[in-house]
DNA sequence: TGCGAATTGTAAACAGTGATTACATTTTTC
DNA sequence: GAAAAATGTAATCACTGTTTACAATTCGCA
């Protein structure tokens, strides 16, 4: 977690703003979510007047979309990371890599992936970088399931019915989790993050071949 | 829909606000999505003092959550009376029945299913109603499956897995195409709602004893 | 029937918000 | 070194949620 460098600005013009800005409202999101921001309180924060912003952010959102891109960057890489790392070239344990990646980070830092996946915070059309990091996930999720099936490994043949429901059980468990209907599944003293895997490794099972 | 009936209010008391305001409520929500409504507006267009909306909710939270509180009242009677009319006892199928009533009204009612499910936008432990009809949506699931497991009609034992995922499925979803994580699976033209019902279906396949 | 209490409205104010405008200063560019 | 572009400030606007003091109305009861 890089801690925001303020680097004491001495002159009239500050010589850093836009990225303190995207710090400080990182800061402000994690104390108290995504409606803990303002742009006003941003540029306090950054030491600065409150229409100072402006020169940088179009307005509020375009703050909320750069905090978006950054989170969604780290996003992706980790998912990146986890799925380069696995062993194995099975592609139903590697899907299940980039969802257990996914949920993981998810769970650990709820409030940005809240900022990630609700487009009414964001500008999503207007960035580009926020939709190739969302597509390289997606993609990754599609590559390891054509091949699963390419390699007849799958118990279906609707590929297409089969990759939406495990995006959609993938984006319904983080969700389930951040909107807090989750209480009630913390099966047997388990973590959130361990119930939502137990979930993902049974629902791999149940499209694989293999009887269960 | 019911229209709002505002009993043109002849004296100094209103005699009807608390249901105006809710509707008022709903009708900002139906214009612009949940970021759209404000107090003020909601007691302009009852006709009424800025201050007067606050002699019948504590705040902003609560009348939104008489918001929340109608529309799942609607949700939950849309998927009840869904799964009366179905004709076969078959389990599996009562499920099915459960999920796409659920996808269909989330689908046609967006922002209404936001509200229901975002717990920011609401005070939902405050009230027991929203618990209330939650439960009785989340037991009809967990009824139909247990009931599919007793009659050994489920692929796998592991029934807590499977309904946790059944419902992080739905949800997801619903979510999904809320989100606006939809264009890109409108898939061969077909409507959100029967794209979402073939992943349903696809689903309920992949969970049942026979083969697919 | 009348009177005190509870309810429910108003008016005015407060602090906070996103955003714009006119203006000032600094940096860049030729 | 001067014109131009970038980036800051100060003041201001309309809007928000919420509170407070006060006024009008309705209700419960002698």
């Amino acid at each position: 977690m890089p801690k925001a460098k303020t680097p004491h600005r001495t002159g009239y013009h500050h010589g850093n703003l836009r990225e303190v800005l995207i710090d400080a409202a990182v800061q402000l999101v994690e104390e108290g979510g995504p409606g803990n921001v303002s742009v006003r309180e941003a540029a306090k924060r950054a030491g600065v007047s409150p229409g100072a912003p402006f020169r940088h952010f179009a307005n509020k959102t375009a703050l909320m979309t750069a905090v978006a891109e950054q989170a969604m960057s780290r996003f992706r890489s980790e998912i990146t990371n986890a799925v380069e790392n696995v062993a194995t070239d099975d592609p139903i344990e590697r899907f299940a890599a980039v969802g257990i990646a996914y949920l993981r980070w998810a769970i650990r830092n709820p409030t940005h992936f809240q900022i990630i996946s609700t487009r009414s915070l964001i500008d999503w059309d207007s960035s580009e970088s926020l939709r190739n990091d969302n597509e390289a996930v997606r993609s990754l999720m599609e590559k390891s399931m054509v091949e699963a099936q390419q390699r007849n490994m799958l118990r279906s043949t609707d590929i297409v019915e089969t990759q939406i429901a495990a995006r959609a059980l993938v984006y319904g468990l983080a969700r389930m989790c951040i909107d807090g209907h989750f209480a009630q599944w913390a099966v047997a003293g388990h973590t959130a993050e361990r119930t939502a895997q137990n979930v993902l490794e049974h629902f791999v099972t149940l499209i694989g071949n293999d009887a269960p």
